[in-house]
DNA sequence: CGATCTACCTGATGGC
DNA sequence: TGCCATCAGGTAGATC
């Protein structure tokens, strides 16, 4: 579900919400969420009487500094959520509630997943670095670490893979999937499939600033919400930029450009929407 | 090296 | 109403 803009606008919601309170007690009940850590005890006593100090995000994953100089790394996976709650009965529980953290003064932080593919585990900076690795080899996040122009065409000469992949492989760059992946392909007017090599320098500039316009205009809009709604932000509340979007769960509108009907074809499995007039 | 498949899960939806 | 196939925002690992 969660791509970068839908991850940042739960981190900023989390820096309001969050930060500066003290986690009372923990519950963990989807023992499959924690499990990085070999058994809930460990999980449970690094976190229990912990204050929040800060989140920062890395592509997908949020990074909630505590107090105790250890780090609450949450990853959402396909299908999890990040709610607020005000207490231990309001809202009532979602099913599949993983993890519940309350706080000392009475506010809960819960960790929802159906489909359990997200994770949550605590670990320390260093280790961030040094034993995590998905963590460790990510690439440049795709809207906070500012590239040049050169390097990033660099970067796209040194790989001989087509463009999507390359978008959404979170070694590169960190932070697009599918939707938004698209959707920059399809901004820049660049067809999924171009090698990544083959891009004109114009079309690199093109394909960069596609990247900052669509994941912008995505975070001020609080990041999309499909047809069954399972993306929320902190407070429950689905997103707007798929209202926006030009050709993710599209197939065969018209192009907001050209007005020929948009197309769908599956890459590696994933369902890929783009122009075949428009995007080159 | 890159491309392609599988597995990990639950739930919604549509065809028959 | 049920049953079955297909699909869904991610990622890692195996295989060719």
């Amino acid at each position: 579900m969660p791509e970068l803009p839908e991850v940042e606008t739960i981190r900023r919601d989390l820096e309001r919400e969050a930060v500066g309170k003290k986690i009372k007690t923990v519950d963990v009940t989807g023992t499959r969420t924690i499990r990085r850590h070999k058994t809930k005890k460990p999980f449970v006593e690094r976190l229990t009487g912990t204050k929040i100090l800060g989140v920062d995000r890395k592509g997908k994953y949020l990074l909630l500094r505590l107090d105790s100089g250890d780090v609450l790394v949450v990853h959402l996976g396909m299908s999890g959520q990040l709610l607020a709650a005000k207490n231990a009965k309001t809202p009532p529980p979602l099913k599949h509630t993983h993890v519940v953290l309350s706080y000392s003064t009475g506010g809960q932080l819960r960790f929802v997943d159906p489909r359990t593919f997200g994770e949550v585990f605590v670990t320390t900076p260093e280790a961030l670095e040094s034993e995590v690795p998905e963590l460790a080899h990510l690439g440049f996040d795709a809207y906070e670490q500012v590239m040049s122009w050169v390097d990033f065409a660099r970067l796209l000469r040194s790989k001989r893979t087509k463009l999507k992949p390359l978008l959404m492989d979170q070694k590169v760059i960190a932070g697009l999937g599918n939707i938004y992946s698209d959707e920059v392909l399809f901004e820049a007017g660049l067809r999924h499939d171009r090698t990544s090599d083959t891009l004109t320098a114009q079309e690199v500039r093109r394909l960069y600033r596609a990247m900052m316009d669509v994941l912008q205009e995505a975070i001020k809009h609080r990041g999309s919400s499909l047809a069954d709604e399972q993306y929320r932000d902190l407070f429950g509340e689905v997103g707007g930029f798929q209202a926006f979007h030009r050709v993710y769960d599209r197939e065969g509108q018209p192009c907001v450009r050209c007005r020929n009907p948009l197309v769908r074809e599956k890459v590696g499995g994933r369902s890929t929407f783009y122009c075949a007039h428009c995007q080159v």
